[in-house]
DNA sequence: AAATAAATTTAGGCAAATCTAAATTTATTT
DNA sequence: AAATAAATTTAGATTTGCCTAAATTTATTT
């Protein structure tokens, strides 16, 4: 497998990220995903068609190929690979991880990331509960739902939560909410959307609707 | 302080190894460490000494400022630290450190190598036995001498090898001798140079001339 | 002290990655 | 179907890092 730029792996993980959302991929999208230009997209874009990862055609928008797809999964196993051990190992809180893993996920030694991996013991999810693709680019897609979006009086676990600062980490830390922990919810109240929910089978605490959109649960389990 | 390309990283750390052998270093010696080119040496110097990292006047030579020599420490720490790792953790060999490590240098987040620090007990000394620069960049000089010139029937310490790669290693481990290894010389041939020496007051066994150049001990101990 | 050789710098160029501003294409309104 | 607006691409610059070939400086010989 060829070696890429750390500039042309940052163009081949913002499109994978954003065309899980939308199918198609835009260069005004794009250029804000990057804090970059319009005119600086289309002349990488141009570049990765070049080198088959991308299908583009001028003014129509952009995908990943098979290939660049490949490329893609290679670089978020890298990304969480290390968030987990600085997590894990060096005791870094969840909202300092990304930053520092932006600069590792570049460091390409296959042999480097799958000792890793397994060091780590296999890890399947990265401290937001995204899951970590496996040493052939292999991805475990669980079902997972908004909490907005869960019955009431249904037991789920958290499973991720989409927002990484540490605005969030905080509120949730006093809330004792994280990753694996049971959830019920039992109120929803349609004035501000807020609802009470159970943590672990303790009495119902209230969340309000800005971190209920954040917190995603095992659908069905 | 400031940050530094992955560039500018490669040149500083190749001046400090090359100045303590030298004092001043020439553009050329720099170009072969490098394998570049004059030219491109030149072009850096000037780039550096603008930094003020590098005193430099052109036809001169170069050596580091005090500041370089700072960021150069800096850049020893964690590229040692990153190979005590590879070692330790992820059980790379000797030979195959050396080369990731060579990335992984360049992530230069503060809080990430002190914590891999700490993480890793404070090791001392890199898999090779050369020392590890602490937080504020001090490091250990530690007095070695070449086992060639150990005196006979004195036992020391195998403090480091200055070759890296996995023929030495092979060698090395196939007679027995690591860093921190009890030796003593036994007898020295004038003929071909080769040496009887005593691994663990074990029977003598006999080491090339090559292979001694390469074996450092501690001085005295 | 010239002449020659060696080391170093300068001049000029190229590729990657970015940008601003102008031109072009596509989409949306009248 | 024009006209207008929005999105996108192209043109032309800039910076970093590197190169080759030519010029210059320093070192070494006769
Ligand atoms: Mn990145
Ligand atoms: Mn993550
Ligand atoms: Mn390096
Ligand atoms: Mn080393």
């Amino acid at each position: 497998m060829l070696n890429y730029t750390t500039s042309e792996e940052n163009y081949i993980k913002a499109i994978y990220h954003l065309q899980k959302v939308d199918g198609m991929v835009t260069t005004n999208e794009l250029a804000a995903e990057l804090q970059s230009k319009p005119a600086s997209i289309t002349d990488m874009m141009k570049k990765l068609k070049a080198k088959k990862l991308l299908n583009y055609q001028p003014y129509q928008g952009f995908r990943l190929t098979a290939d660049g797809t490949k490329v893609a999964l290679g670089i978020i196993r890298r990304h969480r690979l290390w968030e987990f051990f600085l997590a894990e190992k060096l005791k870094f809180t969840w909202d300092e991880v990304h930053e520092v893993a932006e600069d590792l996920e570049h460091v390409s030694n296959k042999k480097l990331i799958d000792k890793l991996d397994e060091y780590l013991g296999f890890p399947r999810v990265d401290p937001h509960g995204d899951p970590i693709p496996d040493a052939n680019g292999k991805i475990e897609i669980s079902k997972k739902i908004c909490i907005t979006e869960l019955p009431v009086n249904t037991i789920s676990t958290v499973a991720s939560v989409s927002d990484h600062s540490s605005e969030i980490l905080e509120l949730l830390e006093h809330k004792k909410i994280a990753i694996g922990t049971k959830v019920e919810v039992k109120k929803k109240f349609e004035f501000d959307n807020s609802m009470e929910i159970k943590i672990n089978r303790q009495p119902a605490i209230t969340i309000s609707e800005q971190l209920a959109k954040n917190i995603f649960v095992n659908y069905g389990s």
